[in-house]
DNA sequence: CATAACCTTGACAAGCTGCCAGAGATAGCG
DNA sequence: CGCTATCTCTGGCAGCTTGTCAAGGTTATG
């Protein structure tokens, strides 16, 4: 929250304090993955706190959402950051991309169900700041090397192809897939959509 | 609901029911549409009834939900038999199942925001049991002639290109395209996911 | 017109969110 | 070790929403 406030130094958390915020967010984690309407009470049940403490760290069920939101876009900007996209061959840096996707689908699923905070309009939450660049700037590079056809936008591109891991995650959810069959899919996909040939 | 209950004779309701009943529906697609997680009592101010009149005719909030997306289903069905899908050549029909589509979603913003049932899994909707079947026919059908690939089965192809329809309306509600724009970018990038040559 | 179906009003219980104050416990400092 | 600021817990409270019920008024249908 105000972990990076500029104006102030940088004021010292309690230890368990710390400690009960890591609890909450992990517990949050959890249990909105598997039940996106859990209430705050579960939540904090969960974290093995109370529903007061967690409100004693974030203001309200959105903030926290949004906090859950933030921490995960850092956990997936550092696996990206750490799968060499811009020096791979553009094509195993696609799958590469992929795969830090399904690795990160199976550790956040309530990202599948973005159906908790009620009011806010902001589709745009920290993923979609963070995330869609990177690839992006692999697709530019696969397009500018040749190895990816240049008719489509790479911005749309990168879009289109985080909404074909989510629909192929959202059928291995559904049971109409297996997890090999849909990555082997949405891999294969993902190389059409670029125009790039399928190498088998 | 119990329409079609085959034992009860077709047990008459009155005209003013039916009224209200369609005025409910009407006024849940507009207000859900622009604010899924509007209230019962604001659906019922806006079809005109108070919030007991909608719990007269369904049970619960989830019901009301059903019932909308059922309904929704049927006009999406028709919509679709009335466009020759079976008769115009694959890719032309290809973009007919689209431009269905992109009816439609500017018909029923509801359903890019599914965020309104809480407890049930049902991610399985009268939509998703009526719309992709109909377009797994026509890409198994394109598969066939040859103007479509048939290296990806025609099932997952379907989800994939309905998820890709979402992503570009997206786009649009967002404000990063255009719907020109992204009407065109769904259509080329569906041709290029069957594997069907883009004609420019 | 008489009746059954429907709508409305008012009230109620339960659950969840968000807030506040006070008392208790704990970590970090001197 | 003891002190103090900080954190946590207990308990309670207001407001909103969902869902239910009963009583009485209204409308369509036969």
């Amino acid at each position: 929250m105000d972990l990076h406030d500029a104006a102030t130094p940088p004021r010292r958390r309690r230890a368990d304090a710390r400690r009960s915020i890591h609890a909450i967010l992990n517990a949050a984690r959890v249990v909105l993955g598997e039940r996106p309407d859990a209430s705050m009470e579960d939540i904090a049940a969960a974290a093995g706190v109370t529903r007061q403490t967690v409100y004693a760290h974030f203001p309200s069920r959105d903030a926290l959402v949004v906090a859950l939101i933030e921490a995960a876009a850092a956990e997936y900007l550092a696996a990206l950051d750490a799968a060499s996209l811009d020096t791979a061959p553009p094509a195993d840096a696609l799958a590469r991309f992929l795969d830090a996707g399904w690795r990160f689908l199976r550790r956040h699923p309530l990202l599948l169900n973005p159906a908790a905070p009620g009011a806010p309009r902001p589709n745009r939450n920290a993923l979609s700041d963070v995330v869609p660049p990177r690839l992006e700037q692999l697709i530019r590079r696969g397009q500018g090397t040749g190895d990816f056809r240049a008719s489509l936008p790479a911005a749309w591109l990168a879009d289109a192809i985080i909404g074909l891991q989510q629909t192929a995650a959202a059928q291995v959810a559904a049971g109409r897939a297996t997890t090999q069959e849909a990555e082997a899919l949405c891999l294969e996909s993902t190389l059409r959509l670029c125009g790039g040939e399928a190498r088998r």
